[in-house]
DNA sequence: ATGAAAGCGCTAACAG
DNA sequence: CTGTTAGCGCTTTCAT
């Protein structure tokens, strides 16, 4: 800006000026000032800039994984809210690691950002305090946070998706439905599993610890448990999964078992084979539609600008109290929680 | 850091020295430091520190949609090696739009990003001049730059995964094989068009226009291609589609046309449907095991982690000529290639 | 082992 | 309309 500045002939202030659009420059000043800057090829440095104004017009968004779709529909979602105000995003992904989620965080902070986005993947948010009382902004958003600063909120209303999911499956006459979820470490796999047993209890139906498997959700566990149920002496005859990468491991795990006709597909003749279970997932996904897979929508976009928004409207001045929201889910049916024994 | 030296009655300097921990500071001295620190909850200011200090430790990531699987792997790869070497990422999706990518890389370059890793939407770089020049480290992924500075390179290699899909279906009968591609301005969408063109010119097959379309990956447009080309007199056995989006697109065209039998699912009696064509895809997407579609798998993994280690090489010194890798693909045989009039 | 001074590139506040 | 001065929070350089 200095050799600007010498070469325009003019002083520091005045290029900046030029370069901020500001009013009250000579026409004919600002155009000499705008070849030297287009001869020199300038750009304004604005770490410079934001560390003289105080505000880095960037925020921070810390989710699980960037490469799951649900926190990558979140992610976009967030992105363009940010980019509408002319906010830029560091992104990163916690892997469900609540070190690596402090480290992101308290990272993104020593870079001041305005504001963040946190999918929380621990339970100890008191780390972040300090920031909130040096006036960084914070929205949770899929989950709740653990103890710490008294942040807005955005969530999906998970108990009640879930109830609506098994409600669906004791309409059409199910009376053993099994529940696969996540860690029970997990707050949205929590609320599920409460939403399940809120639909039970609703209809009259017993809670069975057996028909109930909470853990990680990759595929060797989900067989397990899957073919554990399915090869019992009262084996479940309708399956409701707790997200959609067990929903997908599910899938598998009945292509796996040649005995079941494949997903949405009757057999015209020859020997009938077993009747698969009936199937409702959680959390909508790529090619359910194909697979004619009933599900409970949640609306990763949804979560992902109101929590933008919210940020936004915080780092607008609103410091009223914090705000705890919660998106309704859909059931969305494709016809797979009709089939099997129950209907 | 003035008001944690005032508090523990030391030079501002000594306080500098403590939070980076260079040597060189007596034990008790650095004791009292650590604890004015704890005591003010003093963090320190990443933006003074990186405009003092030249380089911002950051970079900055422009794909087409972070919601996009293949650019969600990519993206997730490259945060991964930059956390490996404690660098934070912009990231930004630019929506096809040149505009926006422009605008994205450029807003990224204001912020003194130390390098970018771009996956261009636009034909024209030579807005990236000024910035290389000016120091910025720049590695295109996916798809090769327009006119504009030398830089390093990642693709994938198109034309022979493309030529492989192919000769896939050729090998198992198929003379009529229509392609489905992307926007001709694609250039991935040109290279694979041309490894399509190889392939049929290697097997002595005319290359027949109105087996060839190309647009936009949306539903609608390629609903009207595939059932034009499957209506008309001699029909295409096989179809070769450009992209995941694509194959996904055509499936859904497949299961709305009731005649034929759904993917990979022959009927055991009755009414013998017509059967449906041949399917080989490039790119590999989420579910196609289950739906047993053959595909040319990519590796957006490998793309991403290959340009971050590519730009890490370039951040700490490296300036040989510019490279340009061409990573394999791989022909993932799950069937859908065999079916049809063909085999 | 510690500190003082200068300055990274910019803008806010106040002149002229 | 234009310029001067100070300082954002830190690190670099050079003294002590």
């Amino acid at each position: 800006m200095n050799d600007v500045a010498a070469a325009a002939g003019v002083a520091l202030k005045t290029v900046s000026r030029v370069v901020n659009n500001e009013p009250g420059v000579n026409t004919a000043t600002a155009e000499r000032v705008q070849a030297a800057i287009d001869r020199l090829g300038y750009r304004r440095n604005d770490g410079a800039r934001t560390l003289r104004q105080g505000r880095t017009s960037s925020i921070g968004l810390v989710i699980e994984d960037v490469a799951d779709p649900f926190y990558s529909g979140l992610s976009r979602a967030v992105e363009d809210v940010a980019l509408g105000h002319d906010y830029l995003v560091f992104t990163g992904s916690s892997g469900e690691s609540p070190t690596r989620e402090r480290d992101l965080v308290l990272a993104f902070c020593a870079r001041r950002v305005d504001g963040l986005i946190i999918v929380p993947a621990g339970e100890d948010h008191e780390y972040l305090t300090p920031e909130v009382d040096a006036g960084i902004a914070a929205v949770f958003a899929d989950r709740p946070p653990g103890a710490g600063p008294e942040t807005d909120i955005v969530l999906c209303d998970n108990s009640s998706g879930s109830r609506a999911g098994v409600e669906h499956l004791i309409a059409h006459g199910h009376r053993r439905i099994a529940f696969l979820g996540d860690s029970p470490a997990i707050f949205t796999a929590q609320e599920r599993l409460r939403g399940y047993r809120q639909a039970l209890a609703a209809a009259g139906l017993p809670y069975e610890e057996r028909l109930v498997a909470m853990g990680p959700g990759d595929q060797a566990r989900v067989q397990a448990d899957v073919e554990r149920m399915l090869s019992s002496p009262e084996p479940p005859t309708a399956l409701f999964t707790g997200n959609g990468r067990m929903t997908v491991a599910t899938l598998r795990v009945f292509a796996s078992l040649a005995s079941f006709a494949p997903p949405g597909v009757r057999h015209g003749g020859g020997a009938e084979p077993m009747e698969r279970p009936a199937l409702v997932g959680f959390d909508d996904f790529e090619l359910a539609d194909l697979l004619k897979i009933t599900v409970v929508a949640q609306d990763p976009v949804g979560l992902g600008r109101t929590a933008a928004e919210l940020l936004f409207q915080r780092l607008s001045g609103d410091d009223g109290p914090p705000r705890r929201v919660e998106l309704p889910t859909r059931l969305v049916d494709r016809g797979s929680g009709e089939v099997g024994p129950g209907s």
